[in-house]
DNA sequence: CGCGCGCTCGGG
DNA sequence: CCGAGCGCGCGA
């Protein structure tokens, strides 16, 4: 018998501490089993084994049971430093490394009743004609499911199981997600290019080397070899790909180059494929995760590699505690496991590729596209002179032309505009009014297809008012063009163009997303309008036009980052144009055109954007000079929300006096959008000069407790909203 | 006096 | 987190 220190499965700062059990010897780190507590029963997480304790061996309980889904050994130490690094309770921490549908233990294999024939079919009567057919069926093909013989074959079944002719039996199979991703392994020959990076790669002594390639430049070939390596050696990779661009192609490379080692972690997984996937990679009987940013937390147990793809892509931040990045994750397992790390990205983001120039990760150039294929050139089209020539359409006469031709020739256009819905707000031509959310502050964005009005914060739906609330007046008017209206005006331009549109609202069914994009792979659409999601690494040979509707909106956001999102955003899309023997063309519509950003990004000249952003940061001393941090109050009523802000504040204050130097903002205020959801929500926000004070930041936040409202910690937050 | 609500505390 | 224990306010 042992003592088992465990941590309950109930996220809590009240029970975030170790409870002791005995247990059997067999009982080891990592797994999860059930034990009492108080008068309930709740499964826990065992951190550590020992054979004694500081507890009167009478005070302690027994555990009931070992439960399935234990963790590998690392995870222990690992959450250990999540929740010392993010302020959340240990039990937060580890439920990281589980599928949800684990911890409640709904979720188990899936066994199936399979057939087959255990007697001698002389014996079945010459008239039971489907007996007998289903008798020749089973010799044919040996075991089969029950349900599929019962739905073929109907009562035969029972009757020859009458007969004693057909034995049953149990078996466990797996659920195979994207089954039908399966690929051949098409390997192609390095370019020389690929081949010095790859030696760099291999080559370095850092932990985290940065890919630094154009689209089309080969990076995921790398990527691959080095996975291959790592098996080799008889490890394990993690290849880390944004939220939506887990793309069939992508999973077909995988699956052609990798087969059954291939396990994908995804939230679209169903309940049981996501069980089958985990277990195979905790078994060992799947060595290679794919996946969105929870998959860095993969079970598996020696790791060769990780692999993070798009680095600079948004979705790797977790919004919801604990608000992890997931490049931090993947640096302390790779510390854990003495392996690499390789980011790679067309459009670093500005933190990365200053700690690449910095020589704290080794930057690693591929600079040229395979076959040396031009990348499509850039025209930036002045909408100023549209509007003054009296075109209010939102496609200049440029971007028509080219449409035209683009559709005489047969090939296919992108249209890329960052808005959905018909238009932005519905206004009142008499009084300028414009249509409010009840919940949010925000007003409410008009949709043609279901003729009402949304709220994209929150979701709700309003009629069309017939007057205007405010002055009655009956004339509305449309402002601020959506993917629907660009839809729409499309339709009416070109008649017979076949147009697809791509946007939350087109996606939201399950896998609407991937049926989009793949009807549009399979050209059943000549033209694909949407906002960003058109924008991530598909691969689509006949486009050779991609229009970028109004360049300039992500521009004039009041946040540090908007300059970097946006030459990131224009570069991605761009990329989507001219990737087969026809050269593409991009067609940029812009209201600035003087914008050092859209210039960089026109010519493709990543280093000059960032030389020009960096000595902007430096400048105004934002990230990665200085730490954006908010604390963040969301509460009820508008009163209980200051009160508590109001508490917290002061406590902040104190930090703030004793270390006036390192603090370049300090203040209180309600938040740009004051109210989400009916909540109202106001903030400390503070500008740091370095992490130091971060700790007694967290602590302050995360011990204020309120009835009514929630306090939470944002760092450089990807929005201030 | 007794009951209900809200707060505090313990859980091994 | 959730249930137990307890103090206090209130109605009869």
């Amino acid at each position: 018998m042992k003592i088992c220190e465990v941590i309950v499965d109930i996220a809590h700062s009240d029970v975030d501490k170790i409870f002791e059990y005995i247990c059997e010897d067999t009982v080891k780190a990592g797994m999860r089993v059930t034990v009492p507590f108080g008068r309930r029963t709740e499964t826990g997480f065992v951190m550590r084994v020992k054979s004694e304790s500081v507890f009167e061996k009478s005070k302690l309980k027994q555990i009931y049971r070992v439960e399935e889904g234990s963790l590998p050994e690392e995870c222990v130490s690992l959450s250990q430093k999540i929740s010392a690094r993010y302020f959340c309770p240990l039990a937060l921490s580890l439920r990281l490394f589980l599928p949800a549908e684990m911890r409640s233990g709904k979720v188990h294999e899936k066994l199936i009743t399979i057939v087959s024939l255990s007697g001698d079919p002389a014996e079945i009567p010459p008239r039971a004609q489907k007996q007998r057919e289903l008798a020749d069926f089973l010799k044919e093909n040996g075991e089969t499911p029950a349900p599929l013989l019962r739905e073929r074959f109907g009562g035969a079944v029972n009757a020859l199981k009458e007969r004693g002719l057909l034995s049953f039996q149990e078996k466990s199979v797996l659920r195979e997600p994207y089954k039908r991703a399966e690929g051949e392994d098409v390997r192609p020959t390095l370019t020389e290019a690929q081949e010095r990076a790859l030696r760099e790669i291999e080559k370095t002594k850092k932990q985290v080397s940065l890919l630094f390639g154009v689209t089309g430049s080969g990076k995921t070939e790398i990527y691959l070899r080095l996975i291959e390596e790592s098996l080799q050696r008889g490890k394990g990779a993690i290849f880390l790909v944004p939220e939506i661009s887990l793309t069939p192609q992508m999973l077909r490379k995988l699956r052609g180059r990798f087969g059954n080692d291939v396990a994908i972690l995804h939230s679209r997984l169903s309940a049981g494929e996501r069980y089958d996937e985990w277990m195979r990679l905790r078994e060992g009987s799947a060595k290679i995760a794919v996946g969105a940013r929870s998959a860095v937390f993969a079970p598996i147990e020696e790791l060769g590699i990780i692999v993070i793809d798009e680095e600079h892509d948004g979705s790797y931040r977790q919004e919801s505690a604990p608000r992890y990045s997931t490049a931090e994750i993947a640096k302390l397992r790779a510390h854990y496991h003495n392996c690499k790390i390789v980011m790679g990205s067309a459009t670093p983001s500005v933190e990365s590729f200053r700690s690449a120039l910095a020589g704290e990760y080794q930057l690693v150039r591929l600079d040229e596209r395979i076959l040396k294929r031009p990348m499509p050139e850039v025209k930036i089209v002045d909408m100023r002179l549209e509007t003054r020539r009296g075109n209010p359409s939102p496609f200049s006469m440029h971007l028509r032309e080219s449409l035209r031709e683009c559709l005489k020739k047969g090939d296919q256009a992108i249209l890329f505009l960052n808005r959905r819905g018909y238009s932005q707000s519905l206004i009142c031509r008499d009084c300028g009014y414009a249509a409010k959310c009840e919940n949010c502050d925000v007003s409410l964005t008009y949709h043609s297809e279901e003729n009402c009005l949304k709220c994209h914060y929150c979701g709700t739906k309003y009629h069309v008012p017939r007057a205007c609330p405010e002055c009655g007046g009956l004339h509305f008017g449309y402002k601020g063009t959506g993917t629907q209206r660009v839809e729409k005006e499309l339709q009416t331009l070109f008649p017979s163009a076949r147009i697809l549109r791509l946007d939350n609202d087109t996606a939201s069914q399950k896998e609407g997303h991937y049926k989009i994009l793949s009807a549009f792979a399979r050209r059943e659409g000549d033209i694909l309008v949407g906002t960003q999601m058109v924008a991530k690494g598909h691969d689509f040979p006949h486009v050779t036009l991609v229009g970028i509707l109004d360049a300039d909106m992500s521009l004039h956001f009041s946040d540090y980052r908007s300059g970097e999102r946006t030459f990131q955003l224009v570069t991605q899309v761009g990329g989507r144009s001219g990737r087969a023997e026809s050269p593409g063309t991009v067609i940029l519509q812009t209201y600035e055109p003087e914008n050092y950003i859209l210039r960089f990004a026109a010519n493709y000249d990543f280093e000059g954007f960032y030389q020009n952003e960096i000595a902007i940061r430096e400048s105004m001393s934002f990230p990665p000079f200085s730490k954006i941090v908010r604390v963040m109050a969301v509460g009820e009523t508008e009163a209980e929300t200051i009160e508590a802000l109001r508490e917290v504040y002061g406590k902040l204050s104190l930090i703030y006096e004793k270390n006036r130097e390192k603090f370049l903002f300090f203040n209180r205020m309600r938040a740009p959008v004051g109210r989400i959801q009916r909540k109202y929500r106001f903030q400390v926000l503070m500008r740091l000069l370095d992490g130091s004070v971060l700790k007694d930041i967290y602590e302050v936040a995360t011990s204020a407790k309120f009835k009514n409202v929630l306090i939470y910690v944002e760092e450089n937050p990807a929005n201030l909203n």
